[in-house]
RNA sequence: GGAGGAAUGGCAGAGUGGUCGAUUGCGGCAGUCUUGAAAACUGUUGAGGGUAACACCUCCGGGGGUUCGAAUCCCUCUUCCUCCGCCA
């Protein structure tokens, strides 16, 4: 959520940044000023009504202390009219701050100047890529044909236990999903991250603090008998660990790590583009959250870049990272780097992490704050990324490691699978 | 699920209708002492709105009510604790 004072003083550059989301914010963002000035004078005239009553109270107060009570009653008569007048001021001042909420929340953050501009994913910049692209014989297969030929996952049994959309993994393909949950795990808690064991379901006010709610409620599966979410990402039960929290200068960074399963909805997308582990309804993620001083963010997100790299080359696969433009980037991010696995089987680019910095949008809405050097509260910046999405991860992996004797599995795995072949 | 108790500032913990936004301790910050640090001592220190700065207003789990006046009384919801029941 974007902070109204904020809106106040650069108007004029929220336009342009916005702008590159592909969004026309003048009206919305005029519409925000015009609300909180209501707001603004509506508070000061409540205040002076109150101020009044208050007054009119301790006299009162005194008064009886004297036992002067006629004078007492007296007085009483003058507050009827002031306590009228302050619960009509109150009502207006409620609807003058839910109408400002109601456009807040619907506005998007604001993108870092770095970000392109641009409508969909073909305007997003290629800022680096790296590592081989395997040259496979004619017989290579797509990994949703593989996973059936060596037995690693049953999407029938998937269908039939629960619906399409939530794999089975099996044998050799399950150790190998555990493996690779490990190996993240370890990977991350060994660059300084602390490992959590979250929740699965988050309630309403978690959902609305990483922004997933009101936005994509209909992304997420609804429990409605209780009123719970199934986490989309451990972005959202991490990120609120610290919702409403007042940190000290010298807690920062705060950095975790994290291994979920995840739950999206997804609707109305069908076709080769989601056949096997493409898109699924499930599936596993480790995630990387940090909560930053804002001075601190964007090296922060540059380090997060590079130990997503450190994994991928760990792993040696091809990939790349692009610059999300404008129209990409999600609703709450400022500056987004994606990360592409070159599935060589089916010759395209597989996103296996997205590294996002969200500046204090977010934390604004978590109210996530922390107390600075000069002792004075402002909000913090939050980020997180993947690191990594399991499906695509193993996808490029059977597709980039199939040979003609079975799939190899890579050298940093090995210890963790027990085996180095899957025939 | 049943029966009781509780929720107060970053934390702990007083406060049961009128200078209470709240005693005190810890923590934080500043200073004295010290080569420096620790300890000790002194001072300072809740949050939000508002203002050029003051003033002023709001906030004692959330919401509603009683009252001229509520942390304090009433209703309601949520959460936690104790006991009982059920259970992996």
């Amino acid at each position: 959520m974007l902070q109204v004072t904020e809106i106040r003083e650069h108007k004029e550059e929220y336009i342009k940044a916005l702008a590159k989301r592909g969004l026309d914010s003048k009206a919305d963002l005029e519409a925000v000023i015009r609300a909180d000035e209501v707001r603004r004078s509506t508070q000061a005239e409540l205040d002076e009504t109150l101020s009044q009553s208050n007054k009119y109270s301790k006299e009162i107060g005194m008064l009886f202390k004297n036992g002067e009570v006629d004078k007492a009653n007296a007085m009483k008569e003058k507050t009827v009219e002031l306590k009228e007048s302050s619960k009509k001021l109150q009502d207006q001042l409620n609807s003058a701050v839910e109408e400002m909420e109601q456009l807040l929340h619907n506005l998007p953050n604001i993108p870092h100047q770095s970000v392109p501009a641009g409508t969909d994913e073909n305007d997003n910049e290629v800022v680096f890529e790296e590592g081989d692209i395997p040259v496979l014989g004619e017989q290579a297969l797509p990994h949703w044909e593989l996973a059936k030929k060596y037995d690693l996952i049953d999407f029938e049994l998937g269908v039939k236990v629960t619906g399409a959309g939530f794999p089975v993994y099996k044998g050799k393909g399950a150790k190998l999903q555990r493996a690779l949950i490990t190996y993240f795990l370890d990977k991350n808690t060994e660059a300084g991250y602390t490992e959590y064991q979250v929740p699965h379901m988050v309630n309403e006010a978690s959902g609305f603090g990483t922004g997933q709610l009101p936005d994509k409620e209909g992304q997420m599966y609804h429990v409605t008998g209780d009123n719970l979410y199934l986490i989309p990402t451990a972005e959202v039960p991490v990120t609120n660990l610290f919702r409403g929290d007042l940190l000290m200068h010298s807690d920062l960074p705060i950095t975790c790590t994290g291994y979920t399963p995840c739950f999206r909805r997804e609707a109305g997308s069908y076709g080769a583009h989601v056949r096997g582990l493409n898109r699924l309804h499930q599936f596993d993620k480790v995630e990387i959250v940090r909560i930053e001083h804002p001075e601190n963010s964007y090296a922060a997100l540059d380090g997060m870049v590079e130990h997503v790299k450190s994994i991928l080359r760990d792993l040696k696969l091809p990939y790349r990272i692009l610059r999300l433009c404008g129209g990409d980037l999600g609703f709450t991010s400022a500056l987004t780097y994606d990360f592409e696995v070159f599935s060589t089987a089916q010759d395209r680019w597989l996103e296996i992490s997205s590294v996002s910095n969200f500046e204090t949008f977010q934390a604004n809405r978590l109210k996530l704050r922390f107390k600075d050097q000069d002792g004075k509260n402002q909000l913090v910046h939050t980020l997180n990324g993947s690191a990594l999405a399991l499906p695509r991860v193993l996808a490029g992996i059977l597709e980039n490691y199939q040979t003609p004797d079975g799939i190899r599995i890579p050298d940093i795995l090995v210890p963790y699978c027990g085996f180095d072949l899957i025939s």
